[in-house]
DNA sequence: TGTTCCCGCCAACGA
DNA sequence: TCGTTGGCGGGAACA
């Protein structure tokens, strides 16, 4: 009925609709959140090149607004009014925001057709109570009002990386009546993105955007001044204090039994040091200032998160202001509207600090951290390192370092690669003079999953390179994905997304460190966890069977994946305003994918799957073949692989998975399924090394929001079972648990881990449960290890069955697994000739449209003359499972270095 | 009840 | 003078 009335009335005179809006709307028209109504004015999603005409919507009064519209902005105005084409507009025009929001105007707009064509301001008045109540209920809830998904859709409209030749302006007016919003609304996202440098004021009005470009050297010189700045020591002061009068507070009084004077003045900012607020000056309390310390404070922290009270403080220290609770309230108000903005942007994520003396709102930095280094320096680092690093490894560093060049730098990729191979060149030790075999992987799950080698005895070399190889987040697994897409970039780290969604992407394991539980290898080492702390990257060690570090990187990690899905992820290209909102997405994940058509599962698979790892032997030959593009494997051919097909050159393919070492692959379709059937040819390869599959339950140190993660280890079925000679892949489910589910768990060992391991020295024995001590975790922190099918409950989904329906993410990592630090990696003749690995990630979670195929990365470098024909293969399968409460990964370790 | 942050008043700014 | 910009804080939605 209400729709009829809707409709009818937009059929009748849709033009009169409009006005009615005005007129409902009043004078606050101009001054409410108004894209409700605005929405329909401008049906369509503007786009940058459709202006808007201000002026005339500024006279939707019933008095200057002819019955007909002298000139409409709307494009919806200028067609044919039937009731068709009204509907089609308003529909397909609308996102679905926009539709909801019609839906409610609908609800109202009944009222205004009883009084006819058209209504004036008064005609509120005669809306009944009923109506007004009905309306209050339809309104757009808080939520889908804030600024976060405003600014989400207001990065929608642009390209995260604009071409240089591409000149992008804003009218601020323009969004703010594309978007529905009144104008100030944009001056608080405009000024955050400004002192990004995402955009720039031209002139009155008028912003042009310059997108992420600058980004990295933005954060740099941010980070810089806030080392300058000395922010890290101001916030641990403030943190300091705040800890002593809790403690005081709590009756825990100091030795001296005096309260702290100073924690008196923290508690009641009472401070008499803080100068005069009259010597405030406007701009020094703009959010643009504000915007950029903030940064600063995640940039200098450890830890990368910032309290907001803290923040608080040191923003109102640093702008001289009376620090008065009032002050304190304001100030945490504009953090909050930063903070939004910054979250569309995926550089910081909320989370809360948990204390003994409560739960604080905080926020963590989840952007770029690599940043500090320069182009020559990243490939410094790498070449540092050189010496302990594999051929693949080093490949995979390069392909990292050619990304970042060419996505930070202002070269093409080539360029990139040109320079990485200059310095490669004069590189003495180069990893093709100097491949040593000692060591394992450590898999940063964090910004990309890049495997690294991990010495057994760490160097402090070894600790500055994994401290400072950090992918940017942002890093799409993808590395030839831009950075970030906006569309992705604002999906995946929209405000609104459910927290459970994110729940183990949300968990951080700072210090993680267990200390060669398996055999001596499955373990974090310290030096990376302590290195690491600060990203609190995750790390998983491919010497170390397994060791899983939810954390951030899983947020990023699903960011990235998701951004495979941009459409723009390609240098330039544009985003696609049509993106799916993030909830809408995620509302999606949620559902059961039984239904699914295999290229749509494999999207969902990509987002819900459990995440898996894996860890890939050492490549071969015989892993090529295993290549799930072989025939036999045709019948289960992972999603990603017929993405790959459309992307990927045959040729590239096999690098393209090698590298998957080094990245987080976003293959999504049917990990399991892939894994087995990369196992399946591979087994014909003499499997020396069975799958392993194994439970590693490790519950979060304090602070990591009381996150477990839980990793299959057992036996798994879909393992992928390397060739002799090969290195095995060790399936290995996984699940990330809240901390109160699994309790205290003792850590399990089961024996089916224990063979592969065994076969190394100081493997651990096949004897039962073993309880892994994990330093890093704190006694309560235990690991269990245990057959696949014992513990995951979805592991038994799993299964080749419908593994897509299970998806676990995967990650493959480098193929080099020595068990022990005394096995010395593999150097066959064809791996020596062996080209880089290459990263590759394929798939998107999008279905296999023309328009979802995405350029992935593929590109090898440095092939050598031999590494042409011998490909190795990684199969890397990923998915992230998104579920409310947690999530499986599923770990595919190379089970042993076969000779 | 505390957190979060929308909303819009109104003053600074600047053409 | 007037439009733009944006600081600011009340107060309501939300958890």
């Amino acid at each position: 009925m209400e729709v009829n009335c809707l409709t009818l009335k937009d059929l009748i005179n849709p033009r009169q609709s409009r006005l009615d809006f005005a007129i409902e709307d009043g004078e606050n028209a101009q001054k409410e959140n108004i894209f409700v109504d605005r929405s329909r004015m401008a049906p369509k999603t503007p786009i940058k090149n459709e202006p808007i005409d201000l002026s005339k919507q500024k006279i939707f009064t019933p008095e200057r607004n002819p019955i007909t519209p002298v000139k409409l902005v709307d494009r919806q105005q200028a067609e044919p009014w039937t009731p068709t084409a009204n509907l089609k507009v308003l529909i397909s025009a609308a996102s679905p925001d926009i539709r909801d929001r019609e839906k409610k105007k609908g609800l109202f707009r009944p009222i205004e057709n009883k009084d006819g064509a058209f209504t004036d301001s008064l005609q509120l008045d005669v809306v009944g109570d009923s109506a007004v109540d009905e309306f209050e209920k339809q309104r757009p809830s808080r939520k889908q009002k804030s600024l976060g998904l405003l600014c989400q859709k207001f990065l929608a409209r642009y390209p995260s990386y604009p071409l240089s030749t591409e000149k992008t302006t804003i009218s601020l007016d323009e969004v703010a009546v594309s978007l529905g919003v009144e104008r100030r609304r944009i001056y608080d996202i405009v000024n955050v993105l400004e002192s990004l440098h995402l955009v720039s004021r031209v002139a009155k009005n008028q912003y042009g955007w310059h997108g992420r470009q600058s980004l990295p050297k933005t954060l740099r010189s941010l980070q810089r001044l806030g080392e300058e700045q000395k922010y890290e020591e101001q916030m641990a002061h403030l943190q300091q204090k705040e800890l002593e009068l809790m403690d005081y507070k709590l009756g825990e009084r100091k030795k001296d039994g005096c309260p702290d004077s100073q924690d008196q003045q923290l508690l009641d900012f009472s401070e008499p040091d803080y100068p005069s607020s009259s010597a405030n000056s406007r701009k020094d309390k703009s959010l643009r200032i504000m915007s950029q310390k903030f940064v600063m404070l995640f940039l200098v922290s450890k830890t990368k998160i910032v309290t907001l009270d803290v923040a608080a403080k040191i923003l109102i220290e640093e702008s001289q202001d009376t620090p008065d609770h009032s002050k304190f309230k304001t100030k945490v108000r504009r953090l909050y509207d930063i903070a939004n903005v910054l979250t569309s942007l995926a550089l910081i994520k909320k989370v809360h600090v948990t204390e003994e003396r409560g739960r604080k709102p905080a926020f963590k930095w989840i952007g770029p951290v690599d940043f500090s280094s320069s182009d020559e320096e990243l490939v410094d680092v790498s070449a540092s390192v050189l010496p302990e690093l594999k051929r693949e490894t080093y490949g995979q560093i390069q392909v990292c370092a050619k990304q970042r060049l060419a996505r930070h730098g202002s070269f093409s990729t080539v360029q990139a690669s040109e320079r990485i191979q200059r310095k490669v060149n004069s590189e003495p030790s180069s990893p093709y003079k100097e491949e040593q075999g000692s060591g394992g992987y450590s898999l940063e799950i964090g910004s990309l999953a890049a495997v690294y080698r991990q010495k057994i005895e760490d160097s402090s070399q070894r600790k500055a390179f994994v401290s400072k190889r950090v992918m940017p987040p942002s890093g799409s697994l993808d590395p030839a994905a831009p950075f970030h897409g906006l569309s992705v970039d604002s999906e995946y780290s929209a405000n609104p997304l459910p927290h459970q969604v994110f729940s183990v992407a949300q968990t951080d394991l700072q210090a993680f460190s267990m200390q060669n539980s398996l055999t001596g290898r499955m373990s974090v080492s310290p030096a990376l966890a302590a290195s690491d702390m600060e990203t609190l990257k995750p790390a998983l060690l491919a010497g170390q069977p397994v060791v899983y570090v939810p954390s951030t990187s899983l947020f990023m990690l699903y960011g990235s994946l998701q951004e495979g899905l941009s459409p723009g992820s390609s240098s330039g290209s544009e985003r696609d305003p049509s993106t799916p909102s993030v909830q809408k997405r995620l509302g999606e994940e949620k559902r059961p994918q039984e239904e699914e058509p295999a290229t749509k599962r494999q999207s969902r698979d990509y987002e819900d799957s459990p995440l898996a790892l894996v860890v890939p032997k050492k490549p071969s030959e015989s892993t090529v073949v295993a290549s799930p593009r072989t025939p036999h494997n045709s019948g289960s051919v992972p999603l990603e692989d017929i993405h790959m097909e459309a992307q990927v050159s045959a040729a590239e393919e096999p690098s393209a998975k090698a590298t998957a070492n080094c990245f987080v692959s976003s293959e999504w379709g049917n990990p399991s399924g892939d894994t087995e059937i990369e196992k399946s040819s591979k087994e014909n390869e003499s499997t020396k090394e069975p799958s392993l599959q194994q439970y590693l339950y490790v519950q979060s140190p304090a602070g990591l929001n009381g996150f477990n993660v839980l990793l299959s280890g057992g036996q798994n079925p879909h393992a992928v079972g390397p060739p002799s000679g090969q290195l095995p892949s060790l399936s290995i489910p996984c699940m990330v648990l809240p901390s109160p589910t699994l309790g205290s768990f003792p850590v399990l060992y089961s024996p089916t881990m224990a063979r592969p391991l065994s076969s190394a020295p100081g493997a651990l024995p096949n004897a039962g449960p073993v309880n892994f001590g994990l330093p890093g975790l704190g006694s309560t922190a235990h690991l269990l290890i245990g057959p696949a099918n014992m513990v995951n409950p979805k592991s038994s989904a799993l299964p080749s069955a419908d593994p897509q329906l299970q998806g676990p993410l995967s990650l493959n990592m480098s193929p080099e697994m020595p068990r022990s630090h005394n096995i010395i990696q593999p150097e066959s003749p064809v791996y020596a000739g062996h080209p880089v690995p290459i990263v590759k990630l394929q798939q998107s979670p999008v279905p296999v449209t023309p328009k979802s195929i995405r350029r992935t990365h593929r590109e090898t470098f440095f092939k050598t003359p031999g590494s042409l024909g011998d490909p190795v293969l990684r199969r890397r399968e990923r998915n992230l499972t998104r579920n409310t409460s947690s999530a499986q990964r599923r770990l595919e370790i190379p089970s042993s270095e076969a000779d």
